[in-house]
DNA sequence: TAAAACCCTC
């Protein structure tokens, strides 16, 4: 890319096609996507559907909703928006993405009514927004009665919500739907998502039959599936077909250990969570994620094992980043559960620090004391929450009401 | 061409 630039800056004559090669070639870096356009226009340039198209990815990579809102009155100015079919689907989806969805909805209902590639847009986006969920399939119902043209990227979009409401009957109609529909192509991924949500919604046994219908299986397929009977505590299982995978030459990624150590976590499998960290590292030479340390910890604090965990936070086993404040909030529980005092104070205090205004840390402090009759510091600290007034801020319950 | 799949604990 460097050699590109040299190349480009040397050009005397500088056409719009260079331009949008340009600023296409940096949309791995949004902010020198977005200066190079900032010369572009100093030089009086007019962009066109391609050079707004690349400003649109780079906008979605970092969030960037205003300059959604300056590209797309760009395309107004330009007239853009009126004749180029593309360019508004890409402004919907960069909408969608970017959580704007009701410019992304107007877009649509003005010129894309019944595109399939807007309302799976639409789709992921009201997804995103938790309290949007029926919007999508509102959405969808809207696409059957227009007999929209259906594909396995839509339906795979639906059978995600699935998981997340864990509603076995929308997933199954959708499952149907497929299964019917001479437009959508079973590929790897719809396969993929059929065994999550089948695995997620409690129904392994479906998951298995979805699992075993596959002729080609990829890392996420094997991860859903050891993931799934992990969530259903059968650490023998999940093992079992770790170790298939394993002899069948699939590579296992960072979320399959994930999966394994989540699995021995639920069921206080101390010894072999350690001895999969180790083979994760050595073997495969993974590097240790947050949540691969968040995981060991409750699985140690959970078992009892609290001066080990916290010896884990404290060396993080070489990983750089820091840890999550509900790393820190699983070990406070844990603490409380074995009425670990000394250590619930550090996790309290750590915890405390990290977000001061929510409840629930001064909740489970409070908790370890009264765990151990030491009902002083329990009122104290329950004060404190009312004197920093958190008790207004908890936003767990806004999100359920 | 774009829109989709595996991700810990409280």
């Amino acid at each position: 890319m460097e050699d590109a630039r040299l190349l480009f800056d040397s050009m005397v004559v500088r056409d719009l096609v260079s331009w949008n090669i340009m600023i296409d070639g940096y949309t791995a870096d949004a902010s020198l996507t977005f200066g190079l356009f900032q010369l572009f226009l100093t030089e009086g340039k007019k962009p066109d559907c391609y050079t707004i198209g690349n400003l649109l990815r780079a906008s979605i990579e970092v969030n960037r909703l205003e300059m959604i809102s300056e590209l797309h009155g760009f395309s107004i100015k330009l007239g853009l928006e009126r004749s180029n079919v593309a360019l508004v689907r890409s402004l919907i989806v960069a909408y969608a993405k970017c959580g704007s969805l009701s410019n992304a909805l107007k877009l649509y209902e003005c010129t894309m009514e019944g595109d399939l590639i807007s309302c799976t847009a639409l789709i992921t986006g009201f997804a995103q927004q938790n309290s949007f969920t029926s919007c999508a399939f509102d959405t969808f119902k809207e696409m059957i009665l227009m007999k929209t043209k259906m594909d396995e990227v839509v339906v795979s979009s639906l059978l995600k919500i699935c998981t997340t409401i864990a509603s076995i009957s929308i997933g199954r109609q959708i499952h149907c739907f497929s299964l019917k529909s001479s437009q959508i192509r079973f590929d790897v991924a719809l396969r993929n998502s059929l065994i999550d949500m089948y695995a997620k919604s409690g129904v392994i046994e479906d998951a298995v039959l979805a699992f075993e219908e596959m002729e080609e299986k990829d890392v996420r397929s094997w991860t859903s599936m050891i993931s799934g009977y992990g969530r259903h505590g059968n650490i023998e299982k999940a093992i079992g077909l770790y170790n298939i995978m394993e002899h069948e030459g699939i590579k296992p990624n960072d979320v399959t250990f994930l999966a394994l150590l989540s699995a021995c976590s639920h069921t206080g499998e101390t010894e072999i969570g350690w001895e999969i960290l180790n083979t994760m590292v050595n073997k495969y030479g993974i590097k240790v994620r947050e949540e691969h340390l968040s995981c060991m910890v409750d699985m140690l604090a959970r078992g009892g094992n609290l001066e080990d965990a916290y010896e884990l936070m404290r060396s993080k086993n070489g990983i750089t980043t820091s840890l999550s404040s509900s790393t820190w909030g699983a070990f406070l529980d844990a603490c409380r559960r074995h009425g670990n005092v000394q250590l619930g104070k550090v996790a309290a205090a750590q915890l405390l620090s990290m977000e001061p205004k929510r409840p629930v840390n001064y909740v489970n402090l409070a908790s370890v004391y009264a765990a151990n009759e030491d009902w002083d510091n329990a009122l104290k600290t329950r004060k404190l929450m009312k004197e920093t007034g958190s008790c207004n801020t908890d936003n767990t319950l806004n999100k359920r009401f």
